[in-house]
DNA sequence: TGCGGCGGCGCC
DNA sequence: AAAGGGCGCCGCCGCA
């Protein structure tokens, strides 16, 4: 039997920048109603006040809920009834494992049902879960009896659209549950750490506000507006304008992100008539802000339990809807900045004691707090954290999926330890291994993180340009072809994948197989099955004069959109799912088998733990064993042990 | 006042 | 013919 389950609550915790643990746990959270149902039955709605229905009280089976964690909390917290996690089915995670959208309005709109937004529920909301202006709740009957009708329907909506997808494998829904007690876990945030640095960021962004505002006598109040480009446009010379030009879908588009802005500075030096120095100077300050990583410590500030500093919540499973990776919410976890301080724990000292904080010369002091962001998070006392990634899971992943024997060349590289991008570079340039300089070591490497899911000439310019390498056009494409004539696999692999998915578009209910793949078009969705079992699809996907296009639940639909934004399929990205799914399934095998894990990473787990030496060999022996359906794929990691987060 | 578009950032 | 794709958050701004 299933309970369907929904609540609305109300509570002076604000959920959004709180997040739903804190908010839970909060003394003024209420709950207004639960609207439920079992199986196909009714829906009916509990209000506090009425005797609470024991049928749901002592339910021992699975309880269904669109984001099923904030019931999970509603009733443990606020109702005190402690369900068991593994009860637990999230419909969310149901439709996001389906590769639809998360969102409940979301997944209708999507579906074709209709593309109207409803506004009115969120409007409930504001109006009663959230305090007036004069500190109290509204209690209105007639909008009450409104919120309970919207409560009744989502249950409905959400077991319709339920019952409509494909359930949760037996393996996906473990992982789900795997998935929620990592997040309940949560990791320990230095939160002094955190406070100090927000308090640093916010006087040096008074600063540099305070600069730009004297620069530009006053026009640009917000180095972060778009006025500021405009500003800059009009005080630069025809060289920088060209430098600030970028094509976005054949359109033309002036631009001052990141790598403009350092083209234009280094244009300033050569040539102050291009780009005066005042305009120079806005430009370095816009650098100094825009990366300003004071937000992100507040997030986590606001985000950590208020009783134990923990910030629980961050990982959303299978929120990578097209391949069923993690995403991470609230904190994102996922994007914290690489460089961190390299010595974290002396600038900690001198932040939280209020010391002024030297950066070195040339650089700001929000360049410090951003190697901080990793560092601020800690291991409970006692405890240590084990990090270890993955060495070059895709680039393995890749060939071992083409399933072609030449492939087998580039996975012997792996097995015996040698170094993949020399091997590159001897197959681009003809040469023996011993003769592989630095250099060209390098132009491997950029290969094969270009080149591998079908990449040509602009996407090894544009990886190329993150490494330093400038190369010309005829060199680049020469490169390419060369990575191409080496890796015969890859471009036979990618002409398979195109084969068997546009074969199995043509042939309904039948199965076509390339590499260790299967499709499967079953006349709505294009399925893959990938090695491990696990299916993902293309929904809604069609077989159109110029090739195969699909519904992305990513993209979402513009304001006045009459259908879901589509996506074209290219061989190129089949390719490319495959492996971060694939590479994904490890991660997921790797979790099941690993305690104590408090953060991931797709291809890095941390674990908290105070037998960190035990960990890590644990953690070696699973990470690099590979699961039953992988037999044969060479895996190895790096590892190590650390006090502070950090890389 | 809230919403949504836009440009921008960072990670794997 | 060629094609970097996968995420989520921030701040600004125009619009209804």
């Amino acid at each position: 039997m299933i309970l369907w389950v929904d609540f609305e609550t109300r509570s002076r915790c604000d959920l959004l920048s709180h997040g739903g643990y804190n908010y839970a746990q909060d003394a003024s959270t209420d709950v207004l109603c639960m609207s439920y149902a079992f199986d196909d039955g009714d829906v009916t709605t509990w209000i506090p006040g009425q005797p609470f229905p024991d049928e749901v009280r002592h339910f021992k089976g699975q309880i269904r809920a669109h984001n099923a964690a904030f019931e999970r909390l509603i009733f443990w917290y606020v109702l005190q009834i402690n369900f068991d996690i593994t009860q637990f089915y999230c419909t969310a995670s149901q439709a996001r494992a389906n590769c639809a959208p998360g969102s409940l309005e979301d997944v209708g709109r999507f579906s074709g049902a209709t593309m109207r937004k409803d506004h009115r529920g969120k409007q409930l909301i504001r109006l009663l879960s959230i305090p007036r202006a004069d500190g109290t709740f509204n209690n209105d009957p007639t909008l009450m009896a409104e919120m309970i009708a919207y409560c009744e329907q989502d249950v409905k909506v959400m077991r319709t659209i339920s019952k409509a997808m494909r359930n949760l494998s037996d393996d996906e829904l473990r992982d789900y549950h795997i998935n929620e007690t990592i997040n309940d876990r949560g990791v320990l945030l230095d939160r002094p750490l955190a406070d100090s640095a927000i308090r640093y960021a916010s006087v040096e962004l008074e600063e540099i506000e305070r600069i730009v505002s004297e620069v530009t006598k006053g026009a640009i109040t917000s180095v972060r507006s778009p006025r500021m480009r405009e500003w800059v446009q009009e005080r630069v010379g025809p060289e920088a304008l060209k430098l600030m030009t970028t094509y976005k879908e054949g359109e033309k588009k002036m631009s001052i992100d990141k790598s403009v802005r350092a083209n234009l500075l280094l244009l300033a030096e050569e040539n102050p008539d291009e780009v005066p120095s005042d305009v120079a100077d806005v430009i370095q300050c816009a650098d100094d802000l825009w990366a300003s990583s004071v937000a992100k410590f507040n997030r986590l500030s606001q985000l950590a339990d208020v009783e134990d500093d923990r910030v629980r919540g961050a990982f959303v499973f299978a929120g990578g809807s097209a391949t069923g990776r993690a995403s991470s919410y609230g904190a994102q976890v996922h994007n914290f900045t690489r460089r961190c301080a390299k010595e974290p724990d002396e600038v900690r000292q001198a932040m939280v004691r209020g010391h002024a904080i030297v950066p070195k010369f040339g650089r700001r002091v929000t360049d410090v707090l951003k190697g901080m962001l990793r560092p601020a998070l800690i291991p409970a006392k006692g405890k240590s954290l084990v990090v270890a990634d993955w060495n070059a899971v895709e680039a393995r992943l890749t060939p071992w999926l083409s399933n072609d024997p030449r492939a087998d060349e580039v996975l012997d590289v792996f097995r015996s330890g040698r170094d993949i991008y020399v091997r590159e570079a001897a197959g681009i340039f003809h040469l023996p291994e011993d003769e592989i300089t630095s250099d060209k070591r390098q132009i491997g490497k950029v290969a094969i993180l270009s080149c591998g899911f079908g990449g040509g000439v602009g996407a090894f310019g544009a990886m190329g340009r993150n490494y330093g390498i400038i190369l010309t056009e005829s060199d680049a494409k020469r490169t390419v072809d060369a990575w191409r004539r080496a890796n015969q696999w890859a471009v036979n692999y990618w002409q398979k994948l195109e084969e068997a998915y546009t074969r199995a578009l043509r042939n309904t209910g039948r199965e076509f197989s390339a590499g260790r793949v299967t499709y499967l078009y079953d006349g709505v969705h294009l399925w893959y099955a990938l090695p491990s079992g696990r299916v993902l699809c293309y929904p809604f996907a069609k077989l159109e004069p110029d090739g195969v296009t699909y519904a992305k639940a990513a993209w979402k639909p513009a304001a006045d959109a009459t259908e879901w934004p589509r996506a074209r399929l290219w061989k190129g990205l089949a390719c490319e799912n495959i492996t971060q799914a694939v590479a994904n399934d490890l991660l997921r095998h790797s979790l099941r088998l690993i305690d104590d894990v408090i953060l991931h990473v797709h291809d890095e787990i941390v674990v908290e733990t105070d037998k960190p030496d035990e960990v890590l060999q644990q953690m070696s022996d699973v990470m690099c064993t590979p699961p039953d359906w992988a037999k044969g794929l060479p895996l190895s990691i790096e590892s190590s042990v650390m006090l502070r987060y950090g890389k």
